[in-house]
Parts: structure tokens; C-alpha cells; sequence
DNA sequence: TATGATACCAAACACGATGTTCGGTTTGAT
DNA sequence: ATCAAACCGAACATCGTGTTTGGTATCATA
């Protein structure tokens, strides 16, 4: 990689960000992105397939961001408590916090399918111990779907509802869906 | 309104309902809808404004059958039990089956918040009366928007799990999502 | 049976957005 | 100085949308 190409995919990023933060994604024209990078069309698409596939590396991104690794040694944010479920959630939430400017343009139409498909396998990895089993006939995998589909309906709420903490945003979702086992 | 109108109207609905059992919303074109139909593009567009539009009458006539006022007075299922919040749950799902075939159709992408707006719209109003105060700092329009999209999906889960029995699913939504009241 | 309104049809069109191809220019390492 | 890379813009083919045009079928009424 290059430090030109470096530069490059990040102005269109930076553009592409920017817009989302006016416009929804669908909204978004490919002409839109290129002249709010000022970069040439070949260029953009020497560097992603379609549109698509410019929002899925934003994902990417996004999530390599918010799931980062150090969830128990985080001391930035004000948990030094155990590495419990609860604390996780804040974590997450705090990192969502920084992308919540352009979010809203993402959350809606086909785009809204694009995050949250990639969103809910990272939280099917991070709930996968944490769903405990209702003690009743109901699949697991109903269980982890309406656990997943709780918290991404959470952060979406939270898009059109700013103004909250996370803290009080996690205190929400812990009281309204409260299928936690503490470790 | 005149016989032919209706005619007409009825074979885009049966063209499209068809179309929406193989492929997604997305991949359907115009085209594909007239050329199932057997009508003419003038037709199909003096009609419907756009093909959004003929989606939205789609879910209009699919509400109006699913949340059909006769909730206390049913026979055809099998409660005959007190018009409680259950009975309403079950009622709803049992009309919802007869649509199963093409929801998984709509469900995603831009489709599936038209159809889904439309759908939380109604079961704000369903649920305006049984949702309670969970007694704790949360948010009235959380809780709402929590017990609505619960539900909502649910219905998706449904869709990509078919084999289970109104009944059935009536039951998980309840054990995991216990928020109302009894009257 | 003649007439006129209304629905219908096919074909062509303008438009907007996508993704590709072309020849030429800048950048930066060797 | 050279050479490969990344870049540029302008033109292009393609596809789907929604509109326009001019003509045909249906059906009620006179």
C-alpha cells in the first residue's frame, strides 16, 4: 500500500462520512462522494467495487473500532469494575457514541441491512456466553436473535434519541432485557 | 371505480406478491411486474405513482386484514378465551401466516421500513394500553419502541423460521418480552 | 346501432445513476 | 533520468425509472 493510496482512501472516507452526516445513504450518489473528495471517478472505483462496498469497509472499520480487544483493560471510561456483561455494553456504547454523527444517514434502507447484518454477527460472538436459557421452551437461537436484535434496536433508538450517556443507555437495555447470567 | 379497474389492480398485486415469492423487492423491476401481470407500462404507472407506492398499498392491504377490529369476537382460531393481550398477540400472528409465503420478500433492505414503519405504527397503537411502567428511569418511548420492534422482530424470525405454530411463537415473544400487564 | 368517455396498449423517449474504458499526467522510488 | 504506480477527466455503454404519444378495446348511454 502506498502512501498516496493511503491518502486517497481517506479523503474519500472523510467525503463519504461528511455526507452522511447531511444525507442518508440512499440519498448518496457515487458523483456526490467524488467531488466531496475530489478525487476521480477511476480512482474510486480503482479503490472500491460499488458503493456498497465502500459502506461495508466503513463497517469494517467502524466495528474493528467499537469491539476493539481491550474490553477489561479499558481505562478511559469509567469502569475499573470487573469484566462483566454490563461493563462490556457500556464499552460498546461509549465507542458507538464517537460514530454517532453519520449514523442516523446509515440506520435507514438498504445501508440500515448492510450495518446491521455485520453489527449483529459481532454481538452474536459477544452475547454467545451471556445468553443464559430461559428455563422454557423457547429456541436458543430465538433467544440470541431477540437479544442481538434488542441491543441493535437500542443504538438505533439511541441514533434518533441523542442526549443520553451511555451508561444510562446500557441501564436501558439491561432493565428491558434482562437475560443476563452474571459471570 | 370502475370493473376493469379493480381487474387490473388485482393482477399487479397477484404479479407482484408472486414476484416477491422468489426474489427480494430489491431485484424487482418495474418490467418484471407488467410482464407478470400482463399489462401495459402506461397502465401500471397510472395506477401507482411508483413502485414504493405500490408497496405501501401492498402493506395497507395486508394491515387491514391483520389488525381487522373484530380482535374480541373471533371464532375461526381457537380462543375463545377473555380478549386479553395474549389472545390479541396470537390473533395477529394467525393473520399474519396467510402472508408468510412473500413477507421474507419484503423484509429487507428499503422494503422492509416501509413495510416495517407501517407495521410499528399499528402496534403502537395495539400495544398503547398494555405496555407498563417498568417502574424504573426508563424512557416511556423506549419502552415502547422496545416492545414494538420485539415484536416486529420476532415476526422477521419467524418468517426465516416457518414451521412453528402461532401459538408457538406467541409464547416466546411472551416469555422474553415480558411487558404487559393482565387487564 | 351509433357515439363518446374511459380504460387500456406498445413503442419511443428523456433522464439519472452506475460502472468501464480510454489516453494522458503526476508522483516518487531507484 | 527513468519507469511503474497511482492518479486524472472525459467519454461511453448499460440499466431502470417515469413520461409522452398515438392508437385500440370496452362499455354505458342515446
Amino acid at each position: 500500500m502506498d502512501r498516496r493510496q493511503r491518502k486517497t482512501r481517506k479523503a474519500i472516507f472523510d467525503a463519504f462520512t461528511d455526507l452522511l452526516k447531511k444525507k442518508s445513504y440512499a440519498r448518496i450518489t457515487v458523483q456526490d462522494i467524488i467531488d466531496g473528495a475530489d478525487v476521480g471517478r477511476t480512482t474510486f472505483y480503482a479503490h472500491f467495487e460499488t458503493k456498497d462496498d465502500l459502506l461495508t469497509s466503513l463497517c469494517a472499520d467502524i466495528f474493528e473500532h467499537v469491539f476493539s480487544e481491550d474490553l477489561g483493560k479499558e481505562k478511559t471510561h469509567d469502569f475499573s469494575v470487573e469484566h462483566d456483561t454490563g461493563a462490556m455494553i457500556t464499552h460498546i456504547l461509549y465507542h458507538l457514541q464517537e460514530h454517532m454523527e453519520y449514523l442516523p444517514g446509515i440506520l435507514s434502507g438498504q445501508s440500515g441491512e448492510i450495518f446491521m447484518t455485520s453489527f449483529k454477527e459481532h454481538l452474536k460472538d459477544l452475547f454467545s456466553h451471556s445468553c443464559r436459557s430461559p428455563g422454557v421452551p423457547v429456541p436458543q437461537d430465538y433467544m440470541m436473535n431477540h437479544m442481538v436484535c434488542d441491543f441493535a434496536e437500542t443504538v438505533r433508538w439511541w441514533s434518533q434519541n441523542p442526549g443520553y450517556t451511555p451508561e444510562e443507555i446500557s441501564s436501558f437495555f439491561l432493565r428491558t432485557t434482562p437475560l443476563f447470567e452474571s459471570p
